[in-house]
DNA sequence: TGCACGCTTTGACTTGGATCAAAGCAGACC
DNA sequence: GGTCTGCTTTGATCCAAGTCAAAGCGTGCA
């Protein structure tokens, strides 16, 4: 589940140098989330023989549009990002994949955006063909992929509302808070520490604003007092109900009584 | 599948006086696309005994963001659409739902989006419970359901460039390019015929812009010879050609050879 | 026939964020 | 330690689209 609230915390996220030379399924860290997580006995043997690890170094391409989709994948560790370029080359990452989101559409024989790696990453490759079959003859990877499916349209359709009608101070705060509600680690006094895990331009790229915008608006949000840097990569929320307010959103949840 | 290149027509969009009263799943207009396509013939009985017709006028609320989900739901005819509010009234469409295209969350309790009948709408609605059950123990809804839901998961990415980094004019040619690509009518000239299917209020509530802005940029492309009213809710593309142009996307698909 | 209401167009003005440009800053590598 | 390189900040200016306001236009209803 990519965007929005999601299990996978920052502690996993960075965790991409684990060593996967003697990777059983069993022993896989993304076991219980990923595409295999209802899967059987029977059904896990299956994967495991149309599977391969393959890792990436931040800013690699692992797939480009239109390109033949040869496999699809789990990630097992570290961030990766969809994007898609218009003609003149203004470009919009429309998702993030954290460990055990999936990559790849079985049934379609094309890549539909470009996928590149945020950080180094870590994915486990299924071949599609008989990836598919699997999906055709057994149930619970389709049950799961249905699922997960299901998850990441929730999130998009949560970003659509961001990119089209939130302000540039809004976007910034939304984006921090996203990476709040996934930082596991708050002090004592409230104040929570997050490692940003991408540049300006990502960000910028991700919340369909300009680099110099997102810079702007992070110093405005610490001149409010919401923020305070620590380190270049580093940053502290320190008034995380502000930073809330700020995002623009609809609190309540609706809830009609 | 909604927002892209989608096998419904506007002709099957319009068709919502279609009588219900006598609907065997055997004689649905949808049966062939919808959450049940892949279902045998038990399966298909156990849909039967959970599910009922309902329609809705133009303007209605289907459900509101928040509320308890009862029920799950296809949509046989009309068109409805999902939207988020903003704390101030901002508003965004996030999906528009076709014939066929599926509504609700199986395993999850409350509705994410306002969902409300963009034109009268009849649904299909299956009980969540027994649905939930039904995925649980038979594969084939659960196959469907992840197909439809990866479709109009790569619809909202496309949508997601388009909110995120178009510019008016281009956003108001994409909306056309995607109307005129439904229509399945055209001409000897050339020159095809679509009918609009929203005001010039719910078009900017899709694209993320005003209505001021949606009137002043389709008179613009008027002017400069791509399209040309005939009614209100008429309008004929006079040049697809250039209209395609004027979308921004990068059109190849990439296929390195 | 004409009034009313909802939608659309058009105009004048404002503004948030993009763009262009130039310094700062910090880690990496020699 | 020094300089190179890539990232970030800051400033000045500009413009696309939003906002505010006021007419048009057409359909339906009285």
């Amino acid at each position: 589940s990519n965007l929005s609230p999601a299990p996978a915390t920052l502690t996993q996220i960075n965790m991409h140098k684990i060593d996967l030379t003697p990777i059983k399924c069993s022993d896989c860290p993304i076991r219980h989330r990923a595409v295999c997580s209802r899967c059987d006995g029977d059904e896990l043997l299956q994967l495991e023989a149309m599977k391969s690890y393959r890792s990436y170094k931040a800013g690699d391409v692992i797939l480009w549009r239109g390109e033949p989709l040869e496999f699809v994948a789990s990630v097992v560790s570290g961030v990766a990002n969809l994007s898609k370029t218009l003609e003149d080359g203004r470009t919009q990452m429309v998702g993030l994949l954290l460990p055990s989101d999936f990559i790849g559409r079985p049934g379609r024989m094309q890549v539909e955006f470009d996928v590149t790696a945020t950080t180094d990453v870590t994915l486990c490759r299924f071949e599609r063909v008989p990836f598919e079959k699997l999906i055709e003859e057994t149930p619970h990877v389709a049950q799961r992929l249905m699922e997960l499916a299901l998850d990441e349209l929730d999130a998009a359709r949560d970003w659509m509302i961001l990119l089209g009608r939130k302000t540039a101070r809004e976007k910034i705060a939304t984006f921090l808070d996203l990476l709040a509600s996934r930082a596991d680690f708050e002090q004592a006094s409230g104040k929570i520490t997050l490692d940003m895990p991408m540049t300006r331009d990502q960000i910028a790229n991700f919340l369909g604003l300009t680099l110099e915008t997102v810079s702007r608006q992070l110093n405005a949000l610490k001149k409010d007092g919401m923020i305070a840097f620590s380190g270049r990569r580093e940053l502290d929320v320190v008034d995380i109900v502000a930073l809330r307010q700020a995002t623009g959103d609809d609190a309540d949840g609706g809830m009609i009584v």
